[in-house]
DNA sequence: ACATAGGTATGATTTTGGTCATATTTAAAT
DNA sequence: ATTTAAATATGACCAAAATCATACCTATGT
């Protein structure tokens, strides 16, 4: 059982719980579970019914899913605020895509039947939870356009930009997402040697430097500018 | 203004209109516009602001998006009884996609105001809304992995599966929606050759027939095989 | 019926990216 | 600290798909 309470976690202001009303954030506190995940760990797998959702109050994962070709696709990252298995949850249905962890993780395990509680009570969580999945919607959309139209070097480039602007940098300037070459070519939908050819050429380039597996954005205008 | 009313139209039963209340729908009898399109019409265009959503009562339309190359890519068909405009409706945002009619379309205009009366007394109706877009959001999902991981050639096969299976045949056996060549090659995204030259070779290995434009699946089994 | 544009077809060639092979480096486990 | 496995790197080669070129159909309007 969780130790801090729902109404005082400043991480649900990132995400639908924000409507939640104080009375049914109360009842979230009392049977929410507080889990913990190592970079590598799975939190749930394709297929599982994971009849909640979960919250990210630290960390970020890889939603990933299976090709019948037997290759994992990185369907999209989530950051802290998160809240994953929305969609499952609203289909009722068993998860379509595998959620595992790509650093350390602290995360709210919110069971579906609380959930379920404050979408019949709360108009506005349900226009809230209606909002996040338009926006997931719409970023879906824009991914399939990416795939279909542009080379792998260009996507690769634009997947570096979306995980400057949106998981930032350290003090060193290097992403605060470290991903194996492999974790890239999963994302962009490549073989891992392709990644890693472009991204040593990227490095060449000097659009990027990496140390080990950190990367560090060295020209991002140039990196825009990849065709 | 339109002729019949929604109350009586049954169309509404295959999307999130079926759950408002009679008085709700009586309300968007009044406001509704029945509009028509010919094949290759536009409905709205990536930028619009549409204030409201389209119900398709009759005919198909392909949801187009321009990639950055300057080709359109086709993102997804839609189907008589579908709802489109829902996410830029929930958003608030001006819409993404583009939607242009395949064959004859008619459509009725549902503006914006009474919807959102809809959604904050009926909640069955959001829900509903929740679910179409959650079931829009697994599809999308799912053709980000096909996009990334599948052969243009097995794309272009699972293309006609999908048409056949979603559209259905006309009485000859020919499928319901008729594409042109490039239409298909923006579905899989693929130059327009490639496109003709797998279907040629679909062909000639007995795959299907092709009388012009219009295609007949004569070896489901066989596509379904296709690598 | 004829002209015309849009769509289909196919060949030749180039480019992109995938696969296979093999080092080398890095990180993890004992 | 040493071993071992995993990840990175690179070359050689191959396959898939894009591009360029050209020709031929087939609807459509005049």
């Amino acid at each position: 059982m969780g130790i801090s309470k729902c109404e005082q976690c400043a991480i649900r202001q990132c995400n639908a719980l924000k409507s939640l009303k104080s009375y049914a954030l109360v009842g979230l506190s009392g049977c929410k579970t507080s889990l913990s995940f190592k970079k590598g760990d799975v939190l749930f797998q394709e297929g599982d019914n994971i009849n909640g959702v979960f919250c990210i109050k630290q960390g970020a994962c890889k939603l990933t899913k299976l090709s019948s070709n037997g290759k994992d696709q990185i369907v999209r990252l989530a950051n802290a605020g998160e809240l994953l298995g929305q969609r499952s949850l609203i289909s009722n249905e068993p998860a379509n895509l595998t959620a595992i962890a790509v650093n350390n993780m602290r995360v709210c395990f919110l069971p579906k039947q609380e959930i379920e509680n404050g979408f019949t009570s709360d108009i506005d969580f349900s226009v809230d939870l209606l909002k996040s999945l338009a926006q997931e919607l719409k970023l879906a959309d824009n991914v399939i356009v990416d795939m279909a139209q542009k080379s792998v070097k260009k996507r690769l480039a634009e997947t570096l930009l979306y995980i400057n602007v949106n998981f930032g940098v350290d003090a060193d300037g290097l992403l605060n997402i470290v991903l194996t070459r492999d974790d890239y070519a999963n994302i962009v939908g490549t073989a891992t040697e392709s990644a890693i050819r472009i991204l040593s050429q990227f490095k060449k380039e000097g659009l990027i430097s990496a140390h080990g597996k950190k990367i560090k954005i060295e020209n991002i205008e140039g990196l825009k500018c990849v065709e």
